[in-house]
Parts: structure tokens; sequence; C-alpha cells
DNA sequence: CAAACCTCGCAGTGATCATTGCGTTAGCGG
DNA sequence: CCGCTAACGCAATGATCACTGCGAGGTTTG
């Protein structure tokens, strides 16, 4: 996968103001998300951002056009796909990273909430890249010329469990369990394979 | 799905008045869900059930404790665990089950809405007692005196996919994929077992 | 059957929200 | 260095929302 930080230049006008205000909004609405009792609101957030509600309506429109935004420009080229050499490897490098990510409470509260505003459009929004990224895994490693579990099957190993555990529930996402979701997509696909690294230490979680 | 006459023991006065209203701001709660250009709002909520909107904040007091309570209500004793005599019969049909349910555009929606506004209770009530009635089944296997998956990993390989193909994605929810997780699940535990009986046809979705 | 209590409907009020038109300011190119 | 255009700030307006006493209707209990 190349470099994935193409800029957004979208705008006719990425200059200095624009892109301040931009910044300035995106924490906001992250600010605000954190807060938990606030309304997130569009006067809200603009009042937070120090600038004028009239620009966020006239740039955004709505709370989950923001929402979408804020979470496609967190959750674009935010993980770096890892190269270890090997499948094992890579996957465990990108789950723990991944469940690192969504420890972030402010993180998870953008997750949740794009969800539920942002309907479908929000949903893509916050699966962001992770497709890719693991598709890029997986034909690295048929590359090898190994033989590869399917994307269906790694995404619902290996994301599936991340993405449900950090937004449905409230247990810690701790690296040691993410490794054993690599380790359990491996055996199953190999029959038996190498025992895990070094599994259950390290929390990522408070 | 059964009928959604649940009777709700909660409260002090389950007459017939409380009840009926009771059951028209569900069902516009659910209504006003499916049309995703609504506003979701309690005056919208209470016009569209017939109800004034009084009565919607005096007996719940927000959207979010309302889509929790219509949540709640939704997520509870609508999926009777089966009991099939066997750990892979009995998981076949909850997966099953419970991927038909989550195929409702309705029941997703309510869903997406319930963890966005909702926050952390909002998550507990869609997950609703799927992780009891796990617990149950594997429970029963291991009074069968048979080697159990523990609920973590069932959690994962089952519940997990489901949720997040749901919520995240827009693909369809297919029985014969449910059945696979449960393969899956099961292989991955007893080393190579047998294989699964018939997989990927009688589609759930559209 | 009647009294007590709970629930709902009604009208009114302050606050917040979404939107619009206009003037000003800041970036960009000649 | 100077004009041009886009982006922002400001003020005003209509609409909707959240909330609160008060009275009427229905439900339960003795």
């Amino acid at each position: 996968m190349p470099a994935t930080t193409s800029p957004q230049r979208t705008e006719s006008r990425p200059g200095g103001r624009s892109a301040r205000v931009r910044a300035a909004v995106h924490q906001a609405v992250k600010d605000l998300l954190t807060d938990e009792a606030s309304e997130l609101t569009i006067p809200v957030v603009a009042s937070r951002a120090g600038v004028h509600a009239t620009t966020v309506y006239r740039r955004w429109g709505s709370i989950a056009e923001l929402l979408a935004d804020v979470a496609t420009s967190r959750f674009s080229g935010d993980i770096v796909v890892p190269d270890t050499g090997t499948l094992r490897g890579d996957l465990e490098r990108y789950a723990s990273d991944l469940a690192k990510d969504l420890c972030d409470p402010d993180t998870l509260a953008l997750v949740r909430a794009t969800i539920g505003t942002g309907g479908e459009q929000g949903a893509a929004a916050c699966r962001g890249e992770r497709q890719q990224q693991l598709e890029a895994i997986l034909e690295r490693e048929q590359a090898r010329g190994r033989e590869r579990p399917t994307l269906e099957r790694t995404t619902d190993a290996i994301l599936a469990p991340l993405y449900y555990r950090a937004v449905f529930t409230n247990e810690p996402l701790t690296s040691g369990w993410a490794y054993d979701l690599v380790s359990h997509l491996l055996s199953d696909e190999n029959g038996a394979d190498t025992a895990p690294d070094s599994a259950s230490d390290s929390l990522l979680a408070d």
C-alpha cells in the first residue's frame, strides 16, 4: 500500500485560516464527545471551537456530515500497515495497534456517535481503510507463496471482535487478547500452527 | 418475530391505557428510525404516536432513555435459546436466528441509534441477554460432560462478527455464513472436527 | 359502587436551534 | 504591491424544542 498521507485537498482554498477553523472544529467535536453530557449540537461545537455557528452550518451543514468528516480524517492514515516479515507478526502488530487505538475513549465516543447519527455513511467512515489494510497484509503473505486466509475470515476473526468489544462492551482491549485472536485465526487455518510468541500481558487499557 | 406485546411488569400500573401509550410510543420510535430522514426528537415521536409530548417527557425524560427502553424491550426474550441436543446445533440455530434478527433494517437502525445516543448504557441494552444466552448454551454442553469453548471465545467468534457485519457494513447476513462462524469456532477448539452439515445457502437477506 | 391515586392532555413560556442577508477580513494571483 | 474571490463574522428571524402548572379522564382498591 502506497503512502496514504495524501492530504485532503478537496477545499478550493486550503489556506491558513480555513485549515485552522477546520482543525478547531474537529477538535471541538472530539472534546465535546468526551464530555458525555454535552449536547453535541452545531452552536455548541462552534462556540467551543471559537468559531461562529454560521461557518459550521455553511461548511458542513449538519452534525451527521460533520461527524462523518471528523471520523474520516480520524481513521485515515492513522494506523500504518506493518511489515514484520510474517503474517502472524503483521496481524499481531496490526491488531495490537488497532486495539490501542480503540482504547482511547475519545475515539470510542467518536465511533459511537458517528454510527448513531451518520447511518450507513457514518459506519463506512468508521471502518475507514481497515479492509484495504487487511487485504494488503494478506496479499503480502500470498506474495510470499504461502496460504492465506480469506479477507472475510480475517475480518470476522480480527476486526469484528475488536470493534464489537470496543463499541458494545466496556471490557478492556488488551494486546494479549488481540494476539489470541490472531492465534485462533491462524491455528484454524493451518490446522495446528506454532504457538503464539507471548500472549496475555502488556495491558493497553487503563 | 413474536408479538411485541410482552407485558412489561416494571410499570407500577400496567393497565390498559399506560400500556397502550407505551406501545404506541415504542412503535413510533421504530417507525421514525426507518425513515432515516426524520429528526427523532421527542415532539416528533409523540406526534407520530398520537400522544402528547408532555407524556413522553414525563415518562422517559430524554431520547436516550427512550431509546434504551425500546432497545431493552426489543432485545429481551426475543430469541429463544434453542436446545437441539448438540453444541453445534444449538450455536447454528442461535447464530442463524440472530442473523435473521439483525437483518431487519428496523432493528439495525435501532441498534445504531441506541449506541449513538445512549452511550455505555445504550450499548448494554443492545447486547441484551445475548451473553447469558450463549453462556446457557455452553453450560448445557458442559453438563453433557464435553469440552466447551470459553464464553469469551464464543463471543469473539459468533457474536462479534454478527454485530460487526450488521452495524458497520451493509453486507447481507446469510445463514450459511453464520454456520461457517460456528464451524470455525468448533474446529478451532477441537483441533479437527466434523465438517459442517451444509453451508452457504438459504439467504436470509434480500 | 365510590373514593383515592395515577396518568394523560392542554396551553403557555423561556431557551435554543437552524437559516438568511450583508459587510468585513484574510488568503491567492497577477 | 494591489485587486479578486472565497471564507468568515455579525445580527436578525422564524421555527422548534424542552419544560411546567393545572385540570380532566381513567385505573385500582376498599
